[in-house]
DNA sequence: GTCTCGAATCGAAGCGCTTCGACAACCTAT
DNA sequence: ATAGGTTGTCGAAGCGCTTCGATTCGAGAC
């Protein structure tokens, strides 16, 4: 819709000898070679600081200029360039999103939390640029250092984490989606996971049961310290140890082959559990299976409780009683709370998201003892 | 073969002398501590011109000069701003990512390739700009106008997709992850659905198997017409045509409900079906979940072929025979073509990988007939 | 000893935009 | 009328970097 009528400014506008003869070498309507600001203004008859104001609003202009300069903004099809912008302004519109490398765990919530930062960032006017956690630390630098963005959102943060001290030490705004040890200058939104793992342990204890056992991430996800996991397990060991329920914690990579293992394991030690806490994806449906094949119907003879994207919980072969991951909403609340610091309102804070459980058909009264 | 970025070394910010002086100087509110360009110069007794040189490498420096350079830019904690590069060199080092805004398929195959992309791009000194579809070709318009990022990588293309006209029309590198019809004027990167196609019915049919059914994605996939799951379907059906396989082709939507009434009408239609492909992740499961539930063996007397990445096919409750979607692969090599195209070599070229198929325990001899 | 050439360096002119102070032109209140 | 505010617009000074001559200085070539 963008129609571009070359000829139209070509003629009205002989700025530069450059211009000239770039604009005579230049071929389809359609290619971009770009229409400056100083074009524009001379085609709408103003000066470049009056169409300036008229894109950022940051001075009053009369109703008719106005109009005629977005009149010719139209016509020429403008776009201001990002680089001149952001090297006069200092912003560069321009946040940083660093994903983690590794996908040992939850890519779907993982990719709804970014997809969820890149539109949000989008309704208020930034765009995000994509960081991979392998540059680590260095990235940070980077970033900051270039001015490339403004600010940044970090996720799968770990407990202590190493990129912590340098988003301390400077003034970059930052977000963090997860929950270190220490939040002292720190801005972080994440789901409430000690909260969701005493509702969990809630759920199974009103229920009856009495042993439970907690089926979570893979072994290397607790050992570098990511923060939700082990906030989930101290949440539902806690709440726990006040209704007195027993916990086993096994950790486990996912696939038939390890959950076996696992579930064998578990049955071993504690014959009597009825009830199961599952915080890992790709362990659900085997757990589901393996219970099936063992002839423990679910929900009648055990419980399972899962922490998971709401998708996950319907689309399995039974429909799973589940605490939600929100991911969209962390994604959405991140951006917002980094635009706000952006803007000069806004602080430091930490934003735990209520979990909240749906009772679906995976947990039921805990059956009378044998 | 890039030159590597000397900034990388430093490791913090070290306050100079020299910064104090350039900094009464200056107001700007955020990035007051800048380090720029003529400051390192004046650390290290030279001119602008001669800092930006060692840093591009576009003139010869002698090696005493050079180090002395460097050592400043050290010293300094020097980082160039992205944006006064990005204006004064029209290069901004960025490329554009465009994901599908969707999650009706194939997440982690998505989220793989971003990485794999954000990576890759990052050891050739580009950094990615993450675009969601929701802004459709809009995003395309603004990206390449404002100069934000000089090049973009397509990704979930379909095949008369609307952003290919603003593509053509422009002379901004891109290439597409993904096939669409037409692609006179565009570089392509993706696999060779339909070899892969061929590739499931030849495997099939050299087991004995007759009659084969297809479940593939959910019916809006095939709605908005995306390219691979049609290529797949067509170099399936027309391989089978050949070797005499008769094929019925179910589009379905994953989950356990969805895929009981899809195989429930398959064998209805179809009872002597005795091979399935699947090309749906959230299907596989409930598809084998099923098929045991019907006392039917895998892969005694149904064999099960699934395209997806190897990882799904190993964690399933039966190791399935597959034919692997190389996400990272994909998205390294859209990264290296699009580098190759922005260095000037490079072509338009549409490059298919090649499916590899690989036997696990889901597929073997069709049955005797009864 | 002069001439030429390449290597090394510098100075200055932008790149396209924002922003600040200046200034006309018009309003009110005196 | 005049002082004092608005309101709308302009000119110019950068923002930090790249890049294109121009310049200097030795080291051969003759």
């Amino acid at each position: 819709m963008d129609t571009i009528p070359v000829w139209s400014y070509c003629q009205a506008t002989p700025i530069s000898p450059f211009r000239i003869c770039a604009a005579s070498k230049r071929f389809s309507p359609l290619e971009s070679w770009m229409v400056t600001l100083a074009e524009v203004a001379q085609h709408a008859g103003v000066s470049a600081s009056t169409v300036s104001y008229v894109l950022s609003g940051k001075r009053s202009i009369s109703a008719a200029t106005r109009e005629r300069v977005e009149q010719s903004i139209r016509e020429l099809g403008y776009h201001p360039n990002a680089g001149a912008r952001a090297l006069a302004s200092s912003r560069s519109n321009i946040i940083a999103l660093m994903v983690p490398l590794r996908t040992d765990m939850y890519v779907p919530v993982m990719m709804e939390i970014a997809i969820a930062v890149a539109t949000t960032a989008r309704t208020h006017g930034y765009d995000v640029l994509l960081l991979t956690g392998e540059e680590g630390p260095d990235a940070v630098r980077r970033v900051t250092g270039s001015g490339l963005a403004e600010a940044m959102i970090l996720m799968d943060v770990e407990l202590d984490d190493e990129r912590l001290p340098l988003l301390r030490g400077t003034d970059q705004p930052s977000v963090l989606i997860g929950l270190p040890t220490s939040t002292s200058g720190l801005t972080c939104v994440d789901l409430d996971f000690a909260a969701t793992g005493a509702l969990c342990a809630e759920h199974l204890a009103m229920l009856g049961h009495r042993d439970i056992a907690v089926i979570g991430e893979a072994p290397a996800v607790y050992e570098r310290h990511t923060g939700f996991a082990e906030r989930t397990l101290d949440g539902l060991r806690s709440r726990s140890r006040e209704l007195g329920l027993r916990v086993l914690h096994r950790p486990c990579e996912g696939g038939y082959d390890a959950m076996a293992l696992t579930l064998a394991r578990i049955f071993d030690e504690r014959p009597a559990t009825t009830g199961f806490v599952v915080q890992n994806e790709s362990a659900v449906e085997p757990l589901l299976a393996l219970l099936r094949q063992q002839g423990r119907a679910v929900p009648e003879d055990v419980s399972v409780l899962a922490v998971c994207p709401d998708q996950v919980a319907v689309q399995a072969s039974v429909r799973l009683t589940s605490v939600a991951i929100p991911a969209q909403e962390m994604g959405r609340r991140a951006v917002e709370l980094l635009v706000a610091k952006l803007d000069g309102r806004g602080t430091e804070e930490v934003v735990l998201l209520a979990p909240e459980l749906t009772v679906r058909a995976s947990t039921g009264p805990a059956p009378a003892a044998p």
